[in-house]
DNA sequence: TCTGGGGTCCTAGGACCC
DNA sequence: TCTGGGGTCCTAGGACCC
């Protein structure tokens, strides 16, 4: 068995501990740039405010309804989370923490009545910690998403589903016939693993309820759709196909990449922005212990601004895997010059670590030394250590040469890796 | 004026090899 | 006119998640 806990609307309820004023009142928190929506509490639900809707849509709400708009303030939620999971590893032998809000439990072997553990558990951690939770309990993962969803809306919205389930939802205690009714009564576009479009097609097919997906041949949706929505069938019919994760596994991509508050159109800005970027991608690289092989590098207009499209990206090889940002920056930094073109409104930029190593495997403190011989292993060490006791840009690197010696660098890159030789001067690969 | 920032997995199709 | 078959590796793109 295995339970999935989650903080219920988890931004807006950190940021409500720390404001109690802010109880009962419509709250949403903002992305980055104050955008839109990322987090948004029951009353602002109710308000209509919809997930990642521009802040601009829904403004006059502040006025006319008494709404509250916060920016996004992630070092805070990081630390609530690391507390709130904490205690939620008491509920079992095995924590997956699956996000920054949610984690799944494996509750094998614990004895006793486990609805009333998981309720003496949210019960803890909102006593201890402010935060309100919401418990699913299942034979699988699928099943678990299910009862924490039911758990959810039964609390949050009375008819929904049967009041009994409201907060702690234990499908493994149920006789058959009544999950069957759960399931009927439970839309198809609300099963995990199925998004909107799947969503849409299953409809199509007749396909309504979660209860008509789990009636489905797994072999059939195999045929039809995908394994992974085969996967989705067999879990909705308690038999599990998707393993709890307790160690993290080391990311296979790292991503840093941000919209501009502000159109940019120069050059100049773009390289500081990129510049940025892979300084902070490297600095998760080192932080989980690997090395990157490939820095791509992206920059494109706005969707939904009227006005010229430009959308490019390029992947940029590294002589060996490393994981010094003087030579990301570099690949990075290469890359948007290549790529640059001057007259459009850039909308967002952004740098990915690719092909990501272990560093012990390669032996990369090899690549950590520089022409003279330094070992800028320990220097980056040093700086990442600096960074995480005095913030961000305490130690930032310098630059990394004129323009004309990042190109001449990027024709010395390019002839050691010929693979890449020949698409050096086409038309990068488009990403909208 | 103003539209998030990350990730994962799977599949199709091309290149290449024998 | 006919035009191997199987295998691997790589990339791009789709779909999903929070």
């Amino acid at each position: 068995m295995l339970a999935l806990l989650d903080g219920n609307n988890f931004y807006v309820s950190c940021e409500r501990v720390f404001r109690p004023s802010l109880q009962g009142r419509p709250v949403v928190v903002l992305s980055n740039n104050d955008g839109c929506a990322i987090s948004r509490s029951n009353e602002a639900k109710a308000l209509g405010i919809k997930m990642a809707q521009p802040h601009h849509e829904f403004r006059h709400l502040e006025d006319r309804a008494g709404l509250v708009s916060l920016s996004a303030n992630f070092t805070l939620y990081g630390d609530m989370s690391d507390r709130m999971m904490s205690l939620a590893a008491g509920l079992g032998p095995g924590q997956e923490i699956y996000s920054i809000d949610e984690c799944f439990v494996d509750l094998h072997g614990v004895r006793g009545n486990l609805a009333e553990r998981a309720h003496a558990i949210r019960a803890r951690i909102h006593r201890w910690i402010g935060i309100p939770t919401c418990i699913g309990i299942a034979p699988t993962k699928t099943l678990a998403k299910l009862a924490n969803h039911i758990a959810k809306c039964a609390e949050r919205k009375a008819g929904s589903y049967p009041a009994q389930h409201a907060q702690v939802c234990h499908l493994g205690a149920l006789p058959q016939a009544d999950v069957d009714l759960l399931l009927a009564i439970t839309d198809v576009g609300d099963v995990w693993g199925v998004g909107p479009r799947i969503g849409a097609q299953l409809r199509d097919a007749g396909v309504a309820t979660a209860q008509d997906l789990a009636r489905l041949d797994p072999a059939s949706v195999r045929r039809r759709w995908s394994v992974v929505l085969e996967r989705t069938v067999r879990e909705l019919q308690g038999m599990p196909c998707i393993d709890l994760e307790e160690a993290p596994t080391p990311k296979r991509e790292i991503a840093v990449t941000r919209s501009f508050g502000r159109p940019v159109r120069e050059l100049p800005q773009l390289l500081q922005a990129v510049s940025d970027f892979a300084t902070r991608a490297a600095e998760k690289l080192r932080r989980q212990g690997s090395l990157a092989g490939r820095v791509l590098v992206f920059a494109h207009t706005s969707p939904f601004r009227p006005g010229p499209r430009w959308a490019k990206s390029l992947v940029v090889p590294l002589r060996r895997p490393t994981a010094d940002t003087a030579k990301i920056i570099q690949a990075a930094t290469m890359g948007l010059e290549l790529i640059f073109e001057p007259g459009y409104n850039l909308a967002k930029a952004g740098v990915m670590l690719l092909d990501l190593c272990d560093s012990s495997i390669l032996q990369g403190e090899l690549d950590l030394e520089d022409e003279s011989g330094r070992n800028r292993g320990q220097l980056m060490s040093v700086v990442d250590k600096l960074n995480a006791r005095w913030g961000k840009a305490t130690v930032k690197q310098g630059s990394v040469g004129t323009a004309a010696a990042r190109r001449d660098w990027a024709m010395r890159q390019a002839r050691r890796t010929p693979q890449y030789t020949t698409d050096w001067r086409q038309v990068p690969v488009a990403r909208a």
